[in-house]
This record gives structure tokens, sequence and C-alpha cells, in this order.
DNA sequence: CCAAAAGTGTTCATCGTACACCCATGT
DNA sequence: ACATGGGTGTACGATGAACACTTTTGG
């Protein structure tokens, strides 16, 4: 007999904390949703659910974020493994905790209603189920680094946005004001967005212009062995 | 029937990527072992083990450590759950992996010996088993980033220790040389250290002054709000 | 013409980096 | 006296932070 099925098994989940910016609010929110079933019933949560025997730990995560929000191909990077004994009082359950970052309105918006999901600002999150504010935390600080050393900004926004929206978008994440001549002025210089001969007219009457990320660039700068730094 | 049990569960594993620094050859070294049991008896791998019913997966991260080294009360810190469908060609196992810095004259050399257990210079590691290679070098990136924000180096030096035996360290776990008059004054400009009135004079005729690190000083950096950066 | 947001330059302090010589001592 | 590693100071460029006014245009 092998070695290892001497071994216990174990309930192995995926929990997600999917990260979204409500332009109109400037806000950084994350996707909360009500539990239907027990335990906990009726209390906020994550969205999660188990691992099965055919997919990687990657493929759960993927295949749950698609259940809530019918979004393939986004950003989403391991956070870190809860294994504590009695962090779900039901069951003995690890769970691996995954961070997405994706843009709310490309989102199948009847499809998270229909989840009894709600997107709710990172500045006022309620008490959670179990360890899930934790991973809130967690989550939110390793956003915040990713955030200085790589363009993820961009995941959250849509593919045309202005300097003004995206230095509102900083702010929400570090939740602290920036001087926008300085911002406007290191971001140019990285040589990553590529400028439209288009403005956007809802939020002034100015006007701002359009930019686009040009992933190109950014591969280029990388190559190069730039650090993206903000 | 609560939900839960309607799914599968799993193996979990923990593995452990143990750093410890060779002062004599100023080398940062990982313990490895030749593996006693199938699959892939006596190839080369990291240390590890199943987690069990009655631990968290910490706790199962020590206990491992601990069989391994007879060390308690280390650096760990868990470093990425590897959960790819066919990474173990034996069974489908879901494995957690840590790092640990340890220093390598406080273990017990016995029992590592007995383990069948090397120290491996980190810039010569063989071909491990399944991706354990993959393990060592998040692991080391992890490391390089960790020494930059955390005074963690001395985790891997014994309590005393003179400017020169930390640099080389540093050096090290970079894998480039510093110079020495600016590493000396920016590791003292941190208040970190804490001289002692005795000299090392072994490595040269001159002799080094022993240095201690002082945890409450640390504290208080850490409270008053200070980034530690190498 | 005015309100409201977009856009633009300069100064200063700080920090990282490069660099060369003297010191102490055991043999 | 000499070889070996320990210890010290300075100058320069780059980077981050602070700061106020002009521009555009819809109403």
């Amino acid at each position: 007999m092998p070695y290892y099925l001497e071994h216990e098994k174990f309930h192995v989940a995926v929990d997600s904390i999917i990260f979204g910016y409500d332009e109109e609010g400037r806000k950084l929110k994350v996707l909360l949703l009500k539990r239907n079933f027990q335990p906990s019933k009726g209390e906020w949560s994550l969205m999660g659910g188990f691992l099965k025997n055919d997919e990687s730990v990657d493929e759960a995560a993927k295949r749950i974020l698609q259940q809530l929000t019918g979004l393939s191909d986004v950003y989403m990077e391991q956070l870190y493994t809860f294994g504590e004994l009695d962090r779900d009082p039901g069951a003995r359950i690890i769970s691996v905790a995954y961070f997405a970052l994706i843009k709310i309105n490309a989102s199948d918006l009847e499809l998270v209603k229909n989840h009894g999901a709600t997107w709710v600002p990172i500045t006022s999150v309620p008490k959670l189920i179990f360890d899930h504010s934790a991973m809130i935390d967690k989550a939110l600080k390793k956003l915040q680094i990713r955030a200085r050393t790589q363009p993820i900004g961009f995941e959250l926004l849509p593919d045309k946005f202005t300097i003004p929206q995206l230095q509102g978008l900083y702010e929400a994440i570090y939740n602290k004001s920036l001087d926008k001549r300085n911002f406007r002025r290191k971001l140019l210089s990285m040589d990553l967005l590529e400028k439209l001969e288009e403005k956007e007219k809802e939020s002034s009457r100015k006007g701002a212009w359009y930019y686009r990320f040009d992933q190109k660039k950014y591969e280029d700068l990388l190559n190069r062995g730039f650090n993206f730094e903000l």
C-alpha cells in the first residue's frame, strides 16, 4: 500500500476576495454575499466553494469566480491558506484564499444579483463569518503592495480611462489623497500609457483625455528589467 | 445533512524550505533530504509531511520542522499552496509550503543526519522531485523581499554576530556584493543593534566587534511606524 | 461670467551609490 | 615589517514631496 494512503483527508475550499472600483463613488469595493446555507445562514461572507477532484486549486478559484460574475480571464492571485482547526465551526475545512481584480461593469450584474451578492466599500465592510474579515484585511494589504510594484490598477478600470480616474483609484486603494501633479508626472514618465484622441466629458466641462494601458510597452519594460513603482 | 459533507476530501501535505547560513563558506543553504519512500525513492526533496486531523496547518509545519531539526520557536512563514492536479504522480495531494529560517548550529545535527538530510548551497541545488524546485525559487524570492522590509537576517545568525558577518549573509541572500561603508552606515542608522564589549578574533587579526539584535528597539521602531529597508 | 475639474513646473530635502585610505594586530 | 580583514567620510545624482496658478467650457 502506498505510503500516503495511510493519511487523513480534508475538505478543501476556495474563498475569493473580489475587488472592484466604483468610479461614480470613487470607492474601492469588495463583493460580499449572504450565505444561503448552514452554518451561519443569512450572514455576510466572501464568495467560496469546495475544491473538486478534477480541477487544480487555481482552476477551482477561477470556476467559482465565474459562477458569481460570469467573468473568465481575470487577474487572480493566490493570497494565503487558512488552516486553523476551528475556523469553520461546522467542519474541518482548509481554505485557500484568492483575490481577484475585476471591472465591475464587465461583470454579469444579473448573475451577481441572483446570488444575493453586493458590492460593499472596503471602508465599511460588515462583520463577516469565520475568518473572512482577516482574509479581506490580508487581501487589501497585498493589493496595496502589488499596486506599488505592478501596474495592476488597470485591471480595475475600463480599457479607456483618464488620469484623474486612475488617480481616484489609487487614492481609494491607499485611502489617502495624492498630489495630482506628482501622480501624473510619475505615471507618464513610466511610458506605459497611450494617449487617445478622445475626451471624457461627463465629469468636467473641460474634459479629460482618455488613455489606454499599453500591454506591449509594459512587457518591453519588464524585459529591460524595469521595476514599476508608484 | 450539512452541506459540506457532500464534497470530496483531499490529502494535504506541508513542505518546508529550510534556510540556514553557513558562516565559514559565507553561503546561504537549504536543507534537502533523500526520500526513503515511494514514489521517487532515493531522489532529492524538501522536508515534508502530511497534515493530521488534530493540528492546524501552521502547527503541522512546526511539527515537521521539529522532527527534522529538533528546533521549535523558529521563524516560519507560509509561502504558497501548490494545488496542481498532477504535481505528485502518486496521488492527488495539496501541498502548503512554508519557509523557515534557522541557525544551523542551534539545530540537532545528529537528528538531521539520521534523516539523511544535507545542507546544500542555494546556488547549487540539484534537481528535486515534483514541484519542489519551484517551491525553492519562490521561497528565495520571498526571502529576498522579506530581507529588505523586515530584519529577519538575524534569524539566520547566532545571537552575537559582527557587521562583516551580517554583510556576508546579505550578500549571500542577494547573491551580489555590497559596499561595506554603505552597508554599515545604513544598518547602524536604524538603531536596531546593541554593540557588545567583545570582539570576534577568528577571522581577522584586528578583530570585529560583536553586536546583538535588540528586539525591544525593533518593537519600539515598529510602534512608531518605522519601515525597515536595507 | 463663473463654477468646476483638468492640466502644468520648480524647489528642496532625502536617500542611494560610488569611491580610497588608515587601523589594529598576529605572525 | 607586512599581510589581512576591520573600520571610516564625502560628493553627486536621482527620487519623492510640497506647493499655486492657468485653462477650458457648459450653463
